[in-house]
DNA sequence: GTCTATACGGGGATAGAC
DNA sequence: GTCTATCCCCGTATAGAC
């Protein structure tokens, strides 16, 4: 394992710093001091924070979307891959000890403040919405009198409630009880 | 109608900044600038920004729930009455430009840097559940087989989805199938 | 109670030596 | 490419005149 490069630990402690403590709260000398460089080298790499940010954004999109598809992978049933969703959520808020939706947290603290982010946070929905529509269409296939956008949007809001809510409650309650609502959905 | 007073224009000034353009961005000048007053005004009327903000969380709180309480009043079915909650969160998302809820804006914004703000949240959406659930049970009183604790969660869990993908989203779509499905829960 | 002046630290960002 | 030194502005908050 090579070793990390400067830029890399530059984006990984802005990116911990940004989503644990929130972007607005986190300064530029906090990062260069955690990441134990010099301002100097910060703005060799990055041209600004608001580069940062959107280094940031890409990066946790990606490690999102590579997560999810590892978690899906090796499952056939539709059903059961709608679960793998729902765990996987629960697993990030676990690990992160519920930290919250990087996403939703970043247009939370920026409204229409940063129209890119905005526009960033809504394509990425879009993607986890596709993602969902995909697998209902497949599970309801042998079922033509139902509404496959009507259930993947309950599927997908009851998702997201139970990030938001777990994020303030501080525990998993709200994923165990999405995933027996969403079991019922598909029989 | 008796002329605002300074406390409340203060609190006016802050609680839409703090709201549109979240708490961190929102500077101590900035709303000394759009109230009209001097800063030595401002503390001495609140002790700290962070007191404004304990000001800002209770005062829409309270017209939250105000609100609330209002779009139920004469309304005797259950199942409009859920509808009805339902409209409320849209009607707030509309005239706030989607903006988001109060709440979660804020815990996003401070994750965990200001227990107290968490507390209050979290008391806040329990007190939301709370109302669901008495809703539920009243409509599902006659029928012993169904899960009240499942069917609010659900509920809730969907209000509060719908709320964040409005917000991101910018339409109201969401609250509309939110509204299908809260009926079709209790038939 | 409202004002002005000011303190003090930290914000993001740049220049230029090495 | 990394460093240090520095710039300028804005952050919250206080002191004290009126």
């Amino acid at each position: 394992m090579k070793k990390e490069k400067v830029h890399d630990r530059i984006l990984r402690v802005a990116s911990e710093l940004f989503y644990k403590q929130g972007f607005n709260s986190t300064g530029i000398n906090q990062i260069i001091a955690e990441a134990d460089i010099a301002i100097g080298s910060l703005y060799n790499h990055f041209s600004s924070k608001n580069d940062l940010l959107h280094a940031y954004l890409i990066k946790e999109e990606n490690n999102w979307l590579e997560g999810l598809e590892k978690s899906l992978v090796n499952i056939a049933e539709p059903s059961k891959k709608l679960s793998s969703i729902v765990d996987y959520r629960k697993k990030l808020q676990q690990s992160s000890k519920f930290a919250g939706c990087h996403f939703i947290k970043i247009v939370s603290e920026m409204g229409e403040g940063n129209p890119v982010v905005s526009a960033f946070v809504k394509s990425h929905k879009e993607k986890q919405r596709e993602i969902i529509y995909t697998i209902v269409k497949e599970g309801v296939a042998s079922n033509p009198s139902m509404n496959i956008d009507l259930i993947t949007d309950q599927i997908f809001l009851l998702i997201e409630g139970a990030v938001v809510t777990s994020t303030i409650s501080k525990n998993n309650d709200s994923f165990d009880h999405v995933k027996k609502i969403v079991q019922g959905l598909l029989s």
